[in-house]
DNA sequence: TGTACATCAGTGAACGCGCGTTCACTGATGTAC
DNA sequence: TGTACATCAGTGAACGCGCGTTCACTGATGTAC
């Protein structure tokens, strides 16, 4: 019977929903270090050894949780940017960063998960790499787009990137920056980890006592970063 | 007797100096999570109990392994400052950016203590904003010695920063930027993120697969945000 | 529709581990007269 | 210089805790004839 055989199934991917989800809400309270599998079986009610029904071991959940936030960060950017007028580059910009800045604030814990110190002990396998690269897919394209329809024009500041940076900026046409000249790739990569250190910095505790509306600068911030990227205002 | 009191004191400094020593050894093969008291006073052939003579608890042992953390890299940048002639504006932000680079390389773990993830559970004391914040006086120092010679210029490239920030900005010209105007205050706070933005997502492995030569990189990476911050190239 | 068998979910006890911290103590080092 | 006392460093046992993971098991759910 089909519709049986899914009736255990569902069960399953019920559970294991529920599962990455108290981990979730406990990684947010107690963060990445905190994670037990037995107090997430003990919140739902269940041995400890159950759990290794679904998840054979601690590391095998983690690696969920970083791919759910990868996923959720990149769908915020994904979706903030679907918002704006397609032409609109220096508005899409705006809004992708915002959107990151957002759910940073939203949900520090998984932030820190992704974008922060490597959990010791912890190898990323390869299914992470498709998530984690959505957000930079997303500035990526607004980039690109700009690119194609020849309004991104990165101000002239200081010398080409270094000749060893060209087979990068290649790979990187072929994947995120189609089109895009090596100089904007480069200054493109800059901007994109500047991003996270205004969000890290701000998450981090390092604006404390610094900056006031973390808002109000925060755009103004990564207006200036679109803008040394060659992102239309 | 002064010679013999400092007898016994001279055996504690240099017993407080051993622990955190080996301590900082551990930080830099587990991580900050898995710095443990027992571990440490193991290594030194000492009973657990005894490590409390010295730190009245693990919380304080990690305060003062980030003391260290923020002196030494701030020493780094400080030096690699002196080294320079002084009216080289651009070759002081270079070398003060790759001082920051090459300490973060040389202690991962350390680096990820002070400007990484949180330790959670952790609340930084008072003592840890001094140290804190050399590094930022260095770059802070740069800026304003540029902009006393009057050869300070951040180019137009976005609008000015929200009238919100002018506070923070005056506050900043009483500590570590005097005499820098707002809009080159906001840049250069974007500029100081965006420099431990690129740390860590080197460090932090996001740039795995994506950049070949770093150091190249790097360098022509921090010479834009030189340069957008108003620095002469 | 019923039966025999295989699969799978979940249990509870156990292993072995390491941790931070406390406490009563011993013995050495320093101090005051 | 010697003695009585106070201070301090270091010990070892213990408390109480939580962790990841394994394993033999029970009982329910699904499958094939």
């Amino acid at each position: 019977m089909n519709a049986s055989r899914t009736a255990r199934q569902r069960a399953r991917a019920e559970l294991t929903r529920e599962i990455t989800e108290t981990a979730r809400r406990h990684l947010a309270t107690e963060g990445a270090a905190g994670l037990s599998l037995r107090a997430v079986a003990r919140e739902l009610g269940m041995a400890s050894s159950a759990v290794y029904r679904y998840f054979p071991s601690r590391d095998d959940l983690l690696t969920a949780l970083i791919i759910d936030g990868y996923n959720d960060i990149g769908a915020a950017a994904e979706q903030a940017d679907r918002a704006c007028r397609p032409d609109d580059y220096g508005g899409r910009w705006l809004a992708a960063c915002r959107a990151v800045r957002d759910w940073a604030l939203a949900h520090p814990h998984e932030y820190s998960l992704v974008y922060g110190t490597p959990v010791p002990g912890y190898q990323a396998p390869e299914q992470t790499v498709g998530p984690a690269s959505r957000v930079a897919a997303v500035l990526g394209k607004i980039i690109s787009d700009a690119q194609a329809s020849r309004v991104l024009d990165p101000p002239a500041l200081c010398p080409a990137p270094p000749r060893s940076f060209a087979p990068d900026a290649a790979r990187l046409r072929q994947s995120v920056l189609p089109g895009v000249p090596d100089e904007a790739a480069a200054r493109a990569l800059a901007t994109w980890a500047s991003l996270f250190g205004l969000v890290s910095f701000e998450l981090f505790g390092q604006f404390e006592n610094v900056i006031t509306d973390r808002s109000g600068y925060f755009d103004h911030a990564v207006s200036c970063l679109g803008r040394l990227t060659g992102i239309p205002a």
